[in-house]
DNA sequence: CGGTACGTTGAGTCATATCAACCATAGTGG
DNA sequence: CCACTATGGTTGATATGACTCAACGTACCG
């Protein structure tokens, strides 16, 4: 216990993942047991947790930082699906379903992350009729939000798409008080999640400059009109 | 019973659904449940089931026929998700999470479906593990297709997806004695699970005729050179 | 027989990908 | 300290895949 202390590992009893997240219905003693089992892990941008197609013994909980998961299809090219950031769990989809992981995971912003075995998932699911409930919930909603990306990405414009990438990650990340963008993000990357060319999303980003929408420092975005990039996304909401 | 005899209702306890399913860890008594609450219904070609942002009281369980489910993108346009056929579950997404139905569902062909209750999906959930465990698997399952799918269409040129979409095709409907897809799609559906233009589809689909990979009879397709597909499609298994 | 839905083909346009050159920055090692 | 290299960003020129629009053919149906 001094040494969890000693390197700050997060105790999972007042981590705040528990609060709102997934684990929301562990009792004291399960929490317990998830505490004395993970292991936690520090990692630098671009280090890799865990990649396609390979096996994974249990899933991560993000206590920190930002990951993306990513597919990588033709010639390498990283299709990005999701981030995780404090709160996400990944990998539990491999660990349920059973199957090789069908993506990759990789930090974007220096992460602190506990890695939980797979058997502690699969014992509380069969046990905790409340906790599976939850998991379940999660996995639905993603199958729903997967479902909108395979429409948008097959329907609309790659300039409407990035406008509702830009939207979507305001959305998750935020804006701090000079209205930038809380994450950063190199072109590729931002080409990786639109599904496009880098050179497309530049163009694309120095129009919307050019529009008064965004301003840009390097990578940093700066929003100035959220309302221009709902109109361009064709997301009425 | 002897009015479900009569009108030719399908039993669950026979049902060929019941092994190899969702369903395969229920009880007996679990089985009798569903067969006592469940409603039985004939759709005809077209019949829509569900649509989007609607609050669904149960799920469907197909016992014969085919049942497209898409979402409706800019301009009404229809993108297929996926394809519900014999044995399979639609809209437990929407039950189990608790959510408005994310996508409709419309009969391509003519169909046998059950109709289940809510309640009864929760409650064997959260009564039964195994059963939990095969809704998660399916779940996941999905969630794995559909990542594949983003990556595909972000992607993959049209050519590619068209290819692909036919072997999918294939593997999940077969070919009949003379190698005919065994399923009948017009040429707008095959453009709304590509995500394409009809007219695109269409000059496609006689190019590949062309070369001799495949043979049209109207709506049917018959499949001559399935190696040639795979090439195309930069599908390597 | 007209109507409706589907299929086909052609022509023109445009968005986006590709290719290539170039700049900026930062880290590395001699 | 200076090449050296790698990585990321930007811009321009060019090519082209795919969409749109439009016309027309076909088949089935009441």
């Amino acid at each position: 216990m001094m040494k969890q202390k000693d390197i700050n590992i997060p105790f999972c009893d007042n981590c705040p993942v528990n609060k709102t997240g997934v684990f929301r219905h562990l009792s004291k003693d399960e929490i317990d047991i998830i505490n004395f089992e993970k292991d936690f892990r520090l990692y630098k941008r671009g280090t890799v947790l865990y990649t396609e197609n390979s096996r994974i013994s249990g899933f991560y909980c993000i206590n920190k930082g930002i990951i993306k998961v990513f597919k990588t299809g033709i010639d390498g090219k990283e299709q990005i699906i999701r981030f995780a950031k404090p709160g996400d769990i990944i990998a539990y989809r491999s660990v349920l379903s059973n199957e090789p992981a069908c993506t990759s995971a990789k930090v974007i912003e220096d992460a602190r992350v506990c890695f939980i075995p797979a058997h502690i998932l699969t014992d509380f699911v069969n046990k905790n009729p409340l906790f599976s409930m939850e998991v379940m919930k999660l996995t639905c909603h993603e199958l729903g939000e997967a479902n909108e990306y395979i429409t948008d990405i097959a329907q609309k414009t790659v300039r409407e798409r990035l406008a509702e990438v830009l939207l979507i990650l305001i959305d998750d990340f935020g804006l701090d008080n000079d209205s930038y963008l809380q994450i950063s993000l190199t072109r590729e990357e931002l080409a990786n999640i639109v599904g496009t060319a880098t050179e497309s999303v530049i163009r694309l980003l120095s129009e919307f400059k050019s529009d008064n929408i965004i301003q840009l420092n390097g990578r940093k975005i700066k929003i100035i009109d959220q309302k221009a990039l709902k109109k361009i996304s064709n997301v009425f909401s």
